[in-house]
DNA sequence: ACCTGTTTAAAACGTATGTTTGAATTTTAA
DNA sequence: TTAAAATTCAAACATACGTTTTAAACAGGT
C-alpha cells in the first residue's frame, strides 16, 4: 500500500467527528480533510458512509464481544450477585481497549446517538453481530433477580441503560461542567464508581434487603 | 390570514417528524408535504429551521415552565422529601398539556435529540429561556438532600436525568418490546410508577433509612 | 525492469437541502 | 367596494452532500 494506514486514519477521524456531531451532521468531506486522505478513500475503503459507521463500531465491539464471551463461560457456572454481573461489564471495557476513558467516553458517545439518531441499519447490524452474547447476558440478569417480576426487571434493565449510556456519552461535558459548578475535578473511573452502586440499589429496589 | 393555522400545522407536523428522525434527517420538505403547506411557509412563519425547532420546544416548555413556578413557590415553602420533589414534576407534566402519554413521549424523544444532537443553538435558547425555573428546583434537591455530597449530588441528578430521557424518549418502542418479548401491554403511567422508586432509590443510596 | 493489482488523486456528477424571490391570492379594515 | 396588508405559491438560487469516474502513483512478485 502507498501509505499503509489510511483506513485507520480514516476510522480515527470519523469516530471522532461522529462522536462530536452526530452522524449525519459529519460529512465525508470533514472525515477526510481531519484524516489527511482524499475524499474518495472512503468510498473505495469502506464501501459507503453506512459501511463506515459500522466499521467504527466492530472495531471497538469485536474485540469486547470476544472477551464479554469468555468472561460469561465462567460466569454462567457460578451463583453471582447483581453486583457481580455489572461489575462485569467494567472488567470486559477495561480489557478489550476501552480501558483509556477518552475512548470509553467516544464509544459510549456513539452508541447513545445509535439510540436516538436513525441509524436503522446500525441497529441491525449490531444485533445480528453481537446480539446472541447480549443474550446470553440477559439470561444472567435473569438468574440473579428471582424476585422481580419480568416486567420489572425488563424496565429497572432500561432504566439502567438509559442512566449509563446518557451519562457516559456525554462524560466529557459533563465532568466539565462538574469542576465548574463544584470547582472540582473528576475522572471517569470515579464517575463509574459511583454509577455502579446507584444502578444496583435501583435495580433491587423494594426486593430484601436493600 | 388565508388559512389561519398554517404555523400550527408546520409545529405539528414538524414535532411528529423530528421525533421519528431527528433534526437534520428531516427535511423541510418532509414538513411543508406533511403538513400540506407551501415550502416557503416555514422560512416566512418562523424564519429558519433553527428558530421552528425552538419554536416546537417552546410550546412545550412555555407552558410546563409557567406551572412549575406556581408550583415551585409552594414548595420552596415547605419541608419536603424526594419523592415529592420528583412528584411534583410528573404532577407539572400532567397540568401544562403534557398529560397526554404520546405527546409526553414525543417531547422526551426530543428531549433526548436535543441532547444527544449537536443543536448548540438549542442548548443556549434553553438554558436562556428557562434556565431560572430549573436552578430554582436544583435549589430544592440540594434542600432534601443534605447527606450526598456535592459530587454525589451532581452525578445521581445526572444519573436520573439519563435513566428518565433514555427511557422515555422510546417509551414506545420500548413497550412495543415489552408486549412483544413478555406478552402483557403496558402504558406510560405503569412505566413512570415503575420509574419513580428506582430514581428515587437510586438518588438516596447509602443515605441512612434507604 | 516490467508487469499487475492496489491505492491515491482531482474532478465532475447527480441529487437534496435551506433559503430567497416576485408575482398571485386571500384576508383585513376603512 | 376598495386599497393595503398579510399570506400563499411556484420557481429558482446557491450550496453541500455522497458517490462515481478517470487517470496517475505506488507496491510487490517474477
Amino acid at each position: 500500500m502507498a501509505q499503509k494506514e489510511t483506513a485507520q486514519r480514516i476510522l480515527d477521524a470519523a469516530e471522532a467527528l461522529f462522536s462530536e456531531k452526530g452522524f449525519a451532521e459529519t460529512s465525508l468531506r470533514n472525515i477526510t480533510t481531519k484524516a489527511g486522505v482524499n475524499l474518495a478513500a472512503v468510498n473505495y475503503h469502506f464501501g459507503s458512509k453506512k459501511s463506515l459507521i459500522q466499521a467504527i463500531f466492530a472495531r471497538y465491539l469485536t474485540p469486547f464481544s470476544i472477551q464479554f464471551s469468555e468472561q460469561l463461560e465462567i460466569i454462567e457456572l457460578q451463583e453471582n450477585t447483581p453486583d457481580q454481573l455489572l461489575k462485569l461489564l467494567v472488567i470486559t471495557l477495561n480489557k478489550s481497549g476501552l480501558e483509556n476513558p477518552v475512548k470509553f467516553g467516544v464509544f459510549m458517545r456513539l452508541l447513545g446517538l445509535a439510540y436516538s439518531q436513525g441509524q436503522g441499519h446500525l441497529r441491525k447490524f449490531l444485533t445480528s453481530e453481537y446480539g446472541e452474547v447480549f443474550r446470553r447476558y440477559m439470561k444472567e440478569i435473569n438468574r440473579v433477580t428471582p424476585e422481580l417480576s419480568p416486567m420489572e426487571r425488563f424496565w429497572r434493565i432500561h432504566f439502567m441503560l438509559g442512566a449509563a449510556v446518557f451519562t457516559m456519552s456525554s462524560v466529557d461535558s459533563l465532568m466539565a461542567m462538574a469542576e465548574h459548578d463544584l470547582g472540582k475535578q473528576s475522572d471517569v473511573k470515579e464517575v463509574i464508581s459511583q454509577l455502579m452502586p446507584f444502578l444496583a440499589s435501583g435495580l433491587m429496589v423494594n426486593v430484601g434487603n436493600d
